[in-house]
RNA sequence: GCGAAAGUAGCUCAGUUGGUAGAGCACAACCUUGCCAAGGUUGGGGUCGCGGGUUCGAAUCCCGUCUUUCGCUCCA
């Protein structure tokens, strides 16, 4: 797909009230968008079907929703504070960015290398009776090496310490470390990027605590894992899913909806016997692709991505990349999280985190497999492949919106072919027989044909349409989107009929 | 954050060497209309992203800024 056909995506989605900017009237907000009327409604219909393949349909999963605010240390212990922080500058010639941390560690080996190389010259020349310690404590070269690499170490760590970036650049500066590019020293001054945002709770003026808005939902699951287990009289393996909000400072937050600042995840943690975790880890991998193929979008869209790099974290981790508009790109991640966050919080809390297996007889802390979706990303991708440029036969166009039923913003539109003679009365009673169970739109604006396609444009998969001859033996006619067909049937059988095309169950049925 | 391009009505866009803004579609009302973006009449909607500057006069030229797209970079 092309950058034109992302662009229509991006226009469509505005248009048709799927997704706007965030603070269009004040000019909008980076990297922030708001759903929309029909937005709201699709995204809502992707989450149900989520939640229920996950919580509905297993009986070892349940579903939680945990508290954007945590306790500050959670992220200590997660090792969010440390990982999430990083000194940051870039060279103006070159305009490559670099981790200012990375270039004066780089910096100091270089130096510890000179050392090394004075060491293997005097080893050549004593040859045996070298005495490598007590060459480099007196040589007064490497001394001097020495006390040079110890310097730029203490001044860097205490310039990182006390927030003093300038000092950090002015360390670069006075090295006269270069851009390996470049090789320039045309430095920006160090920003430091903290891709947690922080908030006060309490009063300022009375010494408040700083809260983070959770970079990930997932530790709202470990941190209640022993309640919804000793509540929920849970038996490992089992699950605990979560739907919910969480925020990252990017640098650069791009490509519409994709990477936000503010985002919805959809996580899942796993909670298993330890050295069990490579055999659910697959599992779970193809549970995932199998919940996404079913969607009917294409396979040939999705792939694994296997990590070879992995998080401090995880033992195994794929991606679960999707063909966007502009490429493959992870939707959803799968990893191996071993057992490193529940140990992690039993060490910083004090408290115990075992699960008793009354199979082995014995206490451990759980390993945990972990999939977690972006649902903005599910939205983007299901908004992006649903969105057709239909040719008809007499060479028109129409603009279709292909989602599946079961998550079309509107399931029925109830439109009278006149705006009189009674027709607009018989459709409203449709309306008001089917609004319990389904969303239903009425429509008595512009020509029939034009509110086909507009219903088209937003996905509603049906179309009733009420006559005269409705009025006479109460029959309407139902035209489908994918298929543009009508069918007669009597008004009674609406309600089985509709049911019966844009019902979830029927899809999870088919999933399980 | 750097570089490039762009920003005019809800959408897609036009707007000449600087002279007080247009089209199509969409929207609202009415008329017409028997099934796939029909026709007619009327109407609403824009301080041309925002702020400065140059000029008698700026959508147009200059500077700054915000937002978007693309590339780099980053990405648990």
């Amino acid at each position: 797909m092309s950058d034109d056909q992302f662009k229509n995506v991006i226009s469509h989605a505005k248009e048709y009230g799927f997704i706007f900017q965030s603070s269009e009237i004040y000019d909008g907000l980076s990297a922030v968008y708001d759903y929309g009327q029909n937005g709201a409604l699709l995204k809502n219909n992707i989450k149900a079907y989520w939640w229920n393949a996950m919580v509905q349909m297993n009986e070892n999963i349940v579903g939680i929703d945990s508290a954007i605010f945590m306790h500050p240390t959670t992220w200590k212990a997660s090792g969010h504070v440390d990982a999430f922080n990083d000194p940051l500058i870039d060279n103006k010639d070159s305009k490559k960015r670099y981790r200012a941390d990375v270039l004066i560690e780089d910096h100091v080996e270089k130096i510890r290398q000179k050392i090394e190389k004075e060491v293997s010259k005097a080893q050549k020349r004593f040859g045996d009776s070298f005495d490598r310690d007590q060459f480099i404590s007196t040589n007064g070269r490497v001394v001097g090496y020495a006390d040079k690499m110890k310097a730029i170490m203490d001044r860097f760590v205490a310039a990182m310490e006390s927030d003093n970036l300038d000092d950090v650049k002015q360390l670069i500066l006075d090295e006269e470390i270069k851009c390996p590019v470049s090789g320039s020293m045309n430095w920006t001054d160090v920003r430091q990027f903290n891709l947690m945002f922080g908030t006060q709770m309490g009063s300022v003026a009375e010494g408040a605590t700083t809260l983070y808005l959770r970079p990930e939902t997932a530790q709202g699951i470990f941190l209640n894992y022993l309640n919804v287990q000793k509540t929920g009289r849970m038996k490992i393996p089992f699950g605990i899913a979560q739907i919910g909000k969480a925020f990252r400072n990017e640098i650069v937050a791009r490509q519409f909806i994709f990477r936000m600042r503010e985002f919805e995840q959809m996580e899942m943690q796993f909670f298993v016997r330890p050295g069990s975790e490579m055999e659910w880890y697959n599992t779970w991998k193809e549970r995932r692709m199998a919940w996404h193929a079913s969607l009917g979008f294409g396979t040939e869209n999705y792939r694994f991505h296997d990590h070879e790099k992995l998080a401090h974290y995880a033992n195994a981790a794929a991606d679960i990349e999707f063909q966007f508009p502009f490429g493959f790109k992870e939707l959803e991640g799968i990893h191996s999280r071993t057992d490193f966050d529940l140990s992690q919080h039993e060490e910083f809390s004090g408290k115990k985190l075992q699960y008793f297996d009354p199979e082995l007889g014995e206490n451990y802390v759980p390993y945990v497999v972990e999939t977690s979706i972006g649902l903005d990303r599910m939205f983007l991708a299901v908004l992006s492949k649903a969105l057709v440029e239909e040719t008809l036969e007499d060479g028109s166009v129409r603009t279709v919106l292909n989602v599946p039923f079961f998550l079309a913003p509107y399931k029925v539109a109830v439109l009278p072919l006149l705006k009189k003679d009674g027709l607009p009365e018989k459709a409203r009673e449709i309306v008001d027989a089917l609004k319990f169970d389904h969303m239903v739109q009425y429509d008595e604006k512009d020509a029939i044909g034009k509110r086909y396609r507009r219903q088209d444009a937003i996905g509603t998969p049906l179309c009733v349409t009420v006559d005269h001859q409705s009025l006479e033996d109460n029959t309407v006619t139902v035209r489908f989107r994918h298929t543009m067909e009508q069918i007669r049937i009597p008004a009674t059988e609406l309600e089985t009929l509709v049911n019966q095309h844009v019902s979830m169950s029927a899809q999870l049925k088919k999933l399980s």
